[in-house]
DNA sequence: CTACTTCCTGTAGCCACTACAGGAGCAAGC
DNA sequence: GCTTGCTCCTGTAGTGGCTACAGGAAGTAG
């Protein structure tokens, strides 16, 4: 069994993140020693690394513990994490996307900024009627 | 002058954020009418409508405030503006790089997801050892 | 025994909003 | 004048996913 700062260092989840899993029902509440310190087993912490590669892939906090409740039954979860992932993978496609619309517009906008001018022509176009709101849908 | 609503219309902002942007100090206070209610100019609603572009391009708060503080100087803003965009553009081509990454690892990570299987090999490589958390440096 | 580190609880802050609750102003129709 | 319905007001709390204290207790090394 491991303490806190332990289980920290070996699942890679912060300290504080670790207590705030744990008050969010993210993770069950680990056993306490006799002086009232949490204490985890190997898989308590191997559950801890799940969650922190899951938020690493992006999802949120809400998917994981669907997942983690899948991982417990075991059976027929594959479909339903797949369609869960292929969501995600939608939505990270679509934040792609608008990034890269942005860049376009920032970088053409900051284009004409080049000569040490006065008055920006960035600040300019934005303050102007003409540019439209459509940047991102 | 307009009501609130009606500068909402016109700025795109909604009207709960342009309170939150009074409070914050983003946008000047606006007079009152008689009744108590908000009154805005076309300036006014310009200077809304330019925080919203610039929210839309992904600029922070804190950053609107400079550029709308160089506006109305308006000696020596090209530079300084241009600096804090292309600082912000390092950013997003940051954020973009970091979710082609994660668009990866999703892809390969689903990729075995096909049948039907009971135990999902995704659920599996996240629960293993061997995955490492370099995803995101 | 002392100094140091780790841990505990509880609360507040971050960002940029968004969503109420409970009330007041205002315009149009009757 | 009165009602209906819309817009507006203030103030507070919630969102997500942490992070950062404050103030204290427990454990450990010398």
């Amino acid at each position: 069994m491991f303490t806190i700062g332990k289980a920290s260092e070996q699942s890679g989840v912060n300290i504080e993140t670790i207590r705030y899993y744990e008050r969010e029902g993210v993770v069950p509440k680990p056993g306490r020693s006799a002086g009232g310190r949490r204490l985890y087993s190997s898989d308590e912490i191997a559950k801890l690394r799940f969650v922190r590669r899951c938020r690493d892939l992006g999802f949120p906090i809400s998917i994981i513990q669907t997942f983690l409740s899948l991982t417990e039954q075991s059976d027929r979860s594959c479909g339903e994490v797949k369609a869960m992932a292929e969501n995600h993978l939608g939505e990270i496609t679509a934040k792609i996307e608008n990034l890269v619309r942005l860049q376009d517009a920032l970088l053409s906008l900051s284009k004409n900024c080049d000569d040490g001018s006065a008055a920006c022509p960035m600040l300019d176009a934005l303050m102007k009627d003409g540019f439209g709101g459509s940047l991102i849908e």
